[in-house]
DNA sequence: GACCCTCCCCTTAGGGGAGGGTC
DNA sequence: GACCCTCCCCTTAGGGGAGGGTC
């Protein structure tokens, strides 16, 4: 500070917290100009610019160009201000939210991929499992000669038409029916779905019997075989349909053999067992 | 959609949200290539490229640079995503607390705005105000010949010392005490504030007498002259400190000549008046 | 030694054509 | 007519020096 109670651009940059080579930026721009220069051509700010320096860099920090700001600092008035917080207002507003989105996607993926670390792919388990809440896609009718690709865009399709503000971020997996797990259709499900919070379905709680296995999409044959004769062995029953999911995919693997699989088919004790 | 369930690039920018060019520049940095090419050289992208698609575009809405994502994408495992997770939760956690944080102060300012809008200009009026909170500076020792600036760049080196990561965005106000107004000593504050929710100190509920006058900072004697005189009229007595705020200030006008201030004096009925 | 000045070159992530072919 | 391709030029907001002076 000199003796007029000026500060240099350094102690300007210190405390408006943002770098030097910005407020010599924003001089360029006629957007904050030095209250004075020095003989020595010294840039010297008012303590009173603080304030200005400060809210050009938080409208920077919520998107609004320099260009911009440069325009409303020239054109100031109380009722120009007042209209870029309504509008800047509501413009944070929707950015929070979609950040807020955007943790919740992680999360989920996280939970996802820590499930696949800890699978143990041998085992076939049974085990109770809580109720998720999912967005479950129209029947699919594969008589037309429908490719799954196109079964899956179609699905994409009716999310969009669900809500089309749906960022399609969350990994799409299938559901075969009771029916076409026991006709050994293993390659084509009947729905497709998301598992995201708040989605309208659900898929119920309940004792499933669980198995993992490794390979690209679509090859759960091997599984499916064990798993069916696993039930069989163990005195259970299919109650319901078989869902599939994939924790370990293009996301996090390079290898697309390695993709890892996670069936988890509705069982229940079977009845004759259940009458003893 | 072509027979083989591939979908153009034009279809994947509707579907994933972003532009045609940003897609052509993610295949060029090798961050996702579509599966196949046309004999035409159109690009084709399989509908499980979506997921990868849009989790790019994710990654880049919340800051991360495209050569970070394309590096991610290279090394993908369980690990390096969860950590990537991990690292970027907390930093979208910061963002949105930021976000947050400048919504507050946007709102403050608004208000402040809409006051010196809404002033009676010419009028004194006496009114009980509410508590507002606000971060008070030390006294200040003019003893030394300290100038105004000096005090304040005092005043704003103490907020720092208070909270470091404070934002220095609210505007700076005076407060002068019962003794020094007494002593027509009006363009000294005796302390600075802060005017913010959540600060630790508090301007009291209570009568005040308010006035407004427009001019530049300082240019306070004939409101107070003002002022005095109608609290003797009106049988008023002082009984506090007076605060002064500015609602206009370089932040709405150009002309400096036409800031806002506002002053309002702790009053009482005086003593004589009470006890009739 | 720490600061300040003025060029000047460089970067990121595409947007916007031009010029030409394709469904 | 709506889409797709490959250049190629342009933009925003500074960061990082080089080369030289100042507290």
């Amino acid at each position: 500070m000199n003796e007029e109670g000026l500060i240099s651009i350094g102690e300007m940059a210190r405390y408006a917290r943002i770098s030097r080579p910005a407020l010599i930026h924003y001089d360029h721009l006629g957007l904050i100009t030095p209250v004075k220069r020095g003989d020595n051509n010294y840039r010297f700010y008012s303590s009173r610019q603080l304030q200005s320096v400060r809210l050009i860099a938080t409208l920077q920090d919520i998107g609004m160009p320099l260009k911009d700001i440069a325009k409303l600092v020239r054109h100031r008035t109380p009722e120009n201000i007042l209209h870029m917080f309504e509008t800047y207002g509501a413009r944070v507003e929707r950015r929070i939210a979609k950040l807020q989105q955007t943790q919740m996607l992680m999360r989920t993926l996280r939970d996802i991929i820590a499930e696949g670390l800890a699978a143990d792919e041998g085992r076939l388990a049974t085990v109770h499992m809580r109720e998720e809440s999912l967005l479950l896609g129209p029947q699919i009718d594969y008589s037309a000669g429908k490719s799954i690709e196109e079964a899956m865009l179609e699905f994409y399709a009716f999310c969009l038409d669900f809500d089309d503000s749906l960022d399609l971020n969350y990994p799409v997996w299938g559901v075969f029916s009771e029916q076409r797990i026991k006709n050994r259709d293993w390659n084509r499900p009947d729905r497709f779905y998301f598992r995201m919070s708040g989605a309208p379905d659900r898929k119920p709680a309940g004792l499933y019997l669980v198995g993992y296995t490794r390979g690209y999409y679509g090859s759960s044959d091997g599984l499916y075989t064990r798993m069916l004769a696993h039930i069989e062995e163990s005195g259970l029953e299919i109650c319901g349909p078989a869902y599939e999911t994939y924790p370990l995919n293009e996301i996090t693997e390079a290898d697309s053999n390695n993709y890892l699989m996670r069936i988890s088919i509705c069982v229940r004790p079977r009845a004759e067992a259940r009458a003893e």
